[in-house]
DNA sequence: ATGAAAGGGGACAAAAAGGTCACATATGGA
DNA sequence: TCCATATGTGACCTTTTTGTCCCCTTTCAT
């Protein structure tokens, strides 16, 4: 059977937090410093950190340091790798299995 | 921006623990009954009816009662959905962006 | 009918996650 | 230099999650 990755649960454990997900969707578009981040959430910067903390820690967020300022760059690669593993071998067959013993019904 | 259905969370969520995902991969190959799950793993009968209690409010199992055994039948369609949403817009040109700044690396 | 086997609900304890605060460090500019 | 700005660490509290147990219901076979 195929084995999972050891970091694997931290990036699913990482994307299992909706501001995480919010976070990573904002970072999409470009990089940005943890205060600037941490002022678009009602939580406290402290709370940002920690979160960032995870992301890190996933691999999903990259850090640069720029003087006094850190940017977090999102790193989509954790992602596909996830993806590659865990998303498409579920979109196979198991549909037609059940459409085939009547769980599931064809939409409209 | 693009936003989240309210039930991703609990998809995400339901994916999070390597249990449930161990679960849901032997559910690819074929239905299996509470009791059969339970007996592959290193926790008791009612911990495994948490996790799939779980699993199917997240939509991700399907549960067909056939006399008293309750088959549990793996639902790929909300993993699909999420991967619509969520996976593939990140991958698209972030990591040329990171290349470009030096924060990642070619492979090799 | 009656007993064994499979499944389910609710209470509850232990562990993990999410959040805040106080305090400390480093940087850029007047 | 001197200070405001941006960030980082550790302790601590609260809520959620994970897992176990007791007891009950349903179903199948004798």
């Amino acid at each position: 059977m195929e084995r999972e990755a050891p970091d694997d649960d931290a990036v699913f454990k990482a994307l299992a937090d909706p501001t995480r997900r919010a976070v990573l969707d904002l970072l999409r578009a470009k990089a940005r410093t943890t205060g600037d981040l941490a002022g678009r959430f009602p939580i406290s910067r402290f709370g940002m950190m920690k979160h960032l903390g995870v992301l890190v820690e996933a691999g999903l967020v990259l850090v640069e340091r720029r003087g006094r300022e850190r940017f977090n760059h999102l790193n989509p690669v954790p992602i596909r790798v996830l993806a590659r593993r865990w998303i498409r071998p579920f979109e196979e067959d198991a549909v037609d299995r059940l459409l085939a013993q009547g769980l599931l019904h064809r939409p409209g």
